[in-house]
DNA sequence: TTGAAAGCGCTAACAT
DNA sequence: ATGTTAGCGCTTTCAA
């Protein structure tokens, strides 16, 4: 048992004072280059490192965000939105581009769910995302939505700012497309209750382009389900099976577009060509559905990055919580 | 600016001594119901929060571990393998099951690359995972791999412990679905050459099935391509120009037995009654492909486990490092 | 330009 | 059962 390295030890073997041996490391610029070199060798072979505890202890900084996932209660990590994973990737490179590091945490059920990293100094700041539909969770961390030091994504509450995907912009582009490719009878398939904004949103950029083109106001279909997946597939059963005509479908959501596109090719109505189908995410799988899915996506990256800043408190009332976002173009639509 | 509520300012309003905040706090037995009551109390009043920095410190540790996801170089990371995304999320499941924080960061290019959490106290133990292909990336942190407080998943070196997949047993196993389905002329493929350890287990697991049957050595087919999708269809777009016959694929990996279908399914060869295909990794884009992938799913859950107990330290020499896997029935084999 | 000394907020050894 | 005291290893005044 060797004990640890220290910076006395770095002064002694360097003959200067230990507080020297700080500065130099911290790029004093008051400290000789000589002595700096001497510094610098002594320690390099002593093999020294900074003790990040001490030294934030004595700054009071801790250099570290705090992001945390929010799942599904019930639900393995495997299973988390594949959307959520890209968000927290791309929090993570945000927050390493500004020199913080990121303390992850996946919080579903009641036991995993904890907020005071701020409190107790592990982070200078937290982001929270993941799933709108965990309720005991977000009524959990809800108190510190309001905060300048928190940012999140994906909050069911509407009394405070989130960092969101341009949903109705996304709305108009998907629909606007689908109008492009000689669709005239677009359904919106999704849930439009309160816990959804995102949606809601997406919706009303949807009833934008009807408008435009004298569509009139369009209608929602939703059958409710345990996944989204399932929501589509159901959801495009009671549409096939109803009354009234339809020749495309914006879906609330990838996912549930995956579902609509596996039910309705089931039934034998083919994707573009009798029905149009466009998402919203950009997930990955939708690259290898049949048909692909043309879809909306985000810029993840500037995402992440509108995270951080606002987490950092950087977003001032003028900031955008907005996201770009770009139609991918695959081929689930004329 | 309200100065920082510490345990003195705790102490006082309780009554007592610094230090006994600090024990109850910590839940000293010694400590009498009483005083620790009057102690939490002061404390709530207060909004106190031990500065886990301090405690630290003082204490010597850090709970936490730290989980670096190697990407590839010049790859966002809304880019990377959902495969490791999963894994991760399994790792930091497993550590704060342990009672362990995640410090995460994803590292590409070589700006990213930083390996000295334990070194400088941001972390107890070290995990490493992400692909193989990342060299500059596995070099760096090459020195790391043979300690007891690191452990990694799909590092491309052979000469110390890494936590995998159970890769013959999964071989083995889709190449005897295979056969159990009906294929007799069944070709690997992916690449076999020493930095995928991975992919050469899985095809010493496909060459146990053929020779169990009696259905000779097998034979491995690689088109080397950018991504591991267009591998998959160069691959099997050369198999059909070729003119040995096969009526089964076992890939290397899901992404590549996507690529594979989507080219056979281009060319008019149907799957599964044409030729069979099953994968390896148990991605979720699988469940959407056409037709959805047959394939070997390892126990994320438990990968997650074993890693975070190998980087404790709890590996010893007789632990397995091989994860189990299952087959996950889908439909690209009859 | 460097040294001396204080102290970040806590835990733990030592007293009582 | 609780108080006293000494550090954990660093950064940062304050001196020189």
């Amino acid at each position: 048992m060797t004990t640890r390295v220290t910076s006395f030890d770095v002064a002694e073997l360097a003959g200067v004072n230990q507080s020297t041996v700080s500065r130099a490391l911290n790029g004093d610029p008051s400290i000789t280059d000589g002595t700096r070199t001497r510094i610098e060798e002594a320690a390099r072979k002593l093999g020294y490192r900074v003790d990040s505890r001490a030294a934030r202890l004595r700054t009071g900084l801790t250099a570290t965000i705090a992001v945390v996932v929010i799942a599904r209660a019930g639900l393995s990590v495997t299973e988390i939105n594949p959307f959520h994973y890209s968000l927290l990737g791309n929090v993570c490179a945000a927050a390493a581009a500004r020199g913080y590091q990121s303390l992850v945490s996946f919080q579903a059920e009641r036991a995993d769910l904890y907020s005071d990293f701020i409190e107790s100094r592990q982070a200078d700041a937290v982001v929270l995302l993941g799933t709108s539909t965990n309720d005991t969770a977000w009524e959990f961390h809800r108190h510190m939505l309001g905060r300048s030091d928190v940012a999140c994504w994906g909050s069911p509450f509407a009394d405070h700012r989130r960092i969101a995907s341009d949903n109705r912009a996304g709305g108009l582009l998907a629909t606007e497309r689908l109008i492009k490719g000689g669709y005239r009878n677009i359904v919106f398939v999704g849930d439009l209750d309160d816990r959804q904004a995102q949606f809601r949103e997406r919706f009303e950029g949807y009833q934008d382009a009807l408008e435009k083109q004298g569509l009139g106001a369009g209608r929602a279909m939703n059958s409710p389900a345990d996944t989204r997946f399932e929501q589509g597939r159901k959801s495009a059963q009671a549409l096939i099976a109803g009354d009234e005509a339809f020749d495309a479908l914006f879906c609330c959501c990838d996912a549930t577009a995956l579902g609509a596109i596996e039910e309705l090719v089931r039934s034998g109505v083919s994707v573009p060509q009798q029905v149009g189908v466009v998402g919203f995410d950009g997930l990955g799988s939708g690259v290898h559905s049949n048909p692909p899915l043309t879809t909306i996506e985000p810029d993840f990256s500037l995402a992440g990055k509108m995270l951080v800043a606002a987490a950092l408190g950087e977003a001032d009332a003028g900031a955008p919580h907005r996201v770009p976002v770009r139609l991918v173009e695959r081929s689930s639509a004329l």
